[in-house]
DNA sequence: GGATAATTTGACCGATTGGTAAACATTACA
DNA sequence: TGTAATGTTTACCAATCGGTCAAATTATCC
């Protein structure tokens, strides 16, 4: 009798390793384009160039799927805010997050909507990352920005709504692509869009959070 | 012989208003939850109350659903930023753009949803919408910005991503509403997060748009 | 009130959905 | 090289999908 899942062996083997990556691939493809709930096994099967039950015999649902890919994801896309260093100088941390960012949107799109798909149809399957890891994270560097507003480096402003700013203005350039090429127009829509963005976003948040004059 | 679609009938009967009604009303509720592929014909006709024949005598397809409530909803989106003023005083323009998008995510989150999953999953269906009028909407108001920042009004800027930039902060707090809770937690997560968001991005904009003193 | 048009429903259709069973093929390892 | 474990495929399942049909019901108007 074998036990068929490759779950429940111990040790990984090599085709193991080959194949869920394949899968993976091919899962983020699908659920970035359509979210949970509009994918379909098949489709991501017909992707990753194999056939449905091959894929079940890697990962046993759908959900176990995206779940996978969350985790993965998840570690990868906080690590911009997680570099945010309380030591440094306030203007280059804010303007090589916005960077890291913006790279992040250019050279990883998929990951960004991925998200963006899942908390916007609720986060139904991450509702406990974002309360959790996610929300600790944000509470640690809303400090660190206080404590900037707070000794005058950078004027005073609520450190929550700034960091929504920072991730909303950056991760658009990924998940609304469409759009943004749509308004830009064909001659605007090369990679060069990227360097406008960040140039006018740095303007944007380094002019906005200079501190006030008048306390000076 | 009846003519059993009421799309062919020539007037339009008190039913077919209140009928029609009912049912963009719950579509909206459902696409804006779970974009065009992940809904399903029959969520909406449960939504709306009514058998799913029922609903498809209204509106002959899902498609044909899903087109009228992005035509509906597409003009009263655009609202704010028709309203846009070239004669107006830049800095009281921005900052009642800014205010009237962010009303809009408070009071009509799902209608947001609605596009934001639209464009998310590649706009296959307002392509063209966003191609013609909303570029040449953009366009015409990215004139404007650039005409106050070349009488000194206002810094020298992309006139377009500052306003990608406004949309993609205002309409965070619908679209991302659930991660913005969850960041916030319990205790910030009433109404009163966008007054404080209405603050934050006032101050961010106008501070960061302010003219250039050196120039002046 | 009766004729006619408009509305509603239950039963149903073929296609697709997520997922399974079991036979078959391949690999790893002694 | 044999064999047991691992990997792959074909055929299939019940449930759900978008949508149709004809019959039944209700509203409208003379």
């Amino acid at each position: 009798m074998t036990i068929p899942r490759a779950a429940k062996t111990l040790r990984r083997t090599r085709i193991q390793e080959e194949k869920e990556e394949q899968i993976l691939e091919a899962a983020l493809d699908v659920f970035s384009a359509s979210g949970f709930r509009g994918s379909t096994i098949d489709q991501i099967a017909e992707v990753a160039g194999m056939s449905k039950p091959n894929l079940l015999y890697y990962f046993r649902t759908k959900e176990a799927m995206h779940r996978a890919l969350i985790d993965r994801v998840l570690y990868t896309w906080l690590e911009p805010l997680r570099a945010f260093d309380a030591e440094g100088n306030p203007e280059t941390e804010i303007r090589s997050y916005i960077r890291r960012k913006l790279e992040m949107a250019r050279d990883f799109p998929r990951e960004s909507r991925l998200f963006a798909n899942e908390v916007l149809q609720g986060a139904p399957h991450i509702e406990d990352e974002l309360k959790g890891p996610l929300k600790e994270l944000v509470d640690e560097k809303a400090e660190v920005i206080r404590a900037w507003a707070k000794s005058g480096k950078i004027v005073t402003c609520d450190p929550y709504h700034l960091i929504f700013s920072i991730w909303s203005t950056t991760q658009h350039y990924a998940d609304f692509d469409v759009q943004v090429r749509a308004v830009l127009g064909q001659e605007h829509s090369g990679e060069g869009r990227f360097e406008d963005a960040a140039r006018f976003l740095e303007q944007l948040f380094i002019g906005g959070l200079r501190p006030d004059p008048l306390e000076a």
